[in-house]
DNA sequence: GCCGTACTACGATGGCTATCGTACAAGGCA
DNA sequence: TGCCTTGTACGATAGCCATCGTAGTACGGC
C-alpha cells in the first residue's frame, strides 16, 4: 500500500524512487528475528522459501503453483519481503524473488541452514510416512 | 483444557493419567517445525526460551518476571509446551519447564542452537543501539 | 481444618491475518 | 492501438491470538 498506488493520490513520496514501481525492503540492520519466524511459520511461505533455497537465484511469481489465490500468493511474498526474507525486484511485467541469503548469514550466522535443512527433514519424514 | 478440569466433569480420561496432574505434550514425531516457529515468533516466549537456555535447566513459572499478567504467562507456556518446544511437569504448588533440547536437536539438529544465537546476537545489537 | 502461594480455566476484547473475489495497472506483443 | 499476461489494490470475512480480569483449583504449611 505504498508506491504503486500512492502516486496516483497525488501523494509525496518521500523515497526517492529510482524506478516507476520498486519496493519497500527493510535494511539489513533492521530484520528482526521474531518477523523471520513468524513469515517462516506459514506453510505457504516456508514452502515459498524452500523453493527459493532450492532453485538458487531468482524465480517469478507466476513460477509457484500454490494451493491459494493470485491475491493470497501476492500478500504471502509481501509478508516474505517486508520481513526480511526475500528480496522483490520488477523485472518487465515479471517480479523476480530471491532469498535474502547474504543479508541473513551475516545477521544470523547459520539460521537460514538450519532452518532450511530442519524443513527438508521434516518434508522427508512426511514422505516416508505417506509411502507407509 | 484437558485433563485438569475435565475428570471433574465426570468425563472419561482417554489418556492414562499417571498422576493426577498431567499435562499432554507432542511426542517428538509429532513436533512441527511451523509450530516451533510459531512459537518462537513471539518476543514473550523467544524470552522464556532464551532464559531456560541459559539458565540451563528447569524453572519453575514464577521465576519469570514479564511484562504480562499470569493469565498471559499460562497462555504463553502452554503455547511453548503444545508445540514441543518446552516440557512441563507439576512439582508441588510449582510447575517446572524445560526446554525439550534433546528432542528437538534430534528432530533439527542445530536449529535450536541457531536459533538461540540468532536471539543472542539480535538482543546484542540492541543493546549496543540502546547505548549509542 | 484453614490459609497462602502457584497456577488454571473461562469469557471478553481488540487486533492481526489468511483467504477470497473483483476491479485495475504495467509491460510486452501482434 | 488493443490484447494478454502478470501482478496489485481494495474490501470483506472468518478465524486465530495476545491480552486482561475474575473466579476457582491444587498443593504445602500452620
Amino acid at each position: 500500500m505504498n508506491s504503486p498506488k500512492a502516486r496516483r493520490k497525488g501523494a509525496a513520496v518521500t523515497t526517492p524512487a529510482v524506478s516507476s514501481r520498486d519496493l519497500p525492503h527493510p535494511e539489513t540492520a533492521q530484520i528482526r528475528l521474531e518477523s523471520v519466524l513468524h513469515a517462516l511459520s506459514d506453510p505457504m511461505r516456508l514452502r515459498i522459501v524452500r523453493e527459493l533455497a532450492a532453485d538458487g537465484d531468482e524465480l517469478s511469481c507466476s513460477y509457484f503453483d500454490l494451493p491459494v489465490t493470485k491475491s493470497t500468493t501476492t500478500h504471502h511474498f509481501r509478508v516474505l519481503r517486508e520481513s526480511g526474507v526475500i528480496r522483490q525486484v520488477y523485472r518487465g511485467t515479471a517480479k523476480m524473488n530471491g532469498l535474502r541469503r547474504d543479508d541473513l548469514d551475516g545477521l544470523f550466522p547459520g539460521l537460514l541452514d538450519a532452518l532450511l535443512d530442519a524443513a527438508d527433514r521434516q518434508a522427508a519424514q512426511v514422505r516416508d510416512l505417506g509411502d507407509g
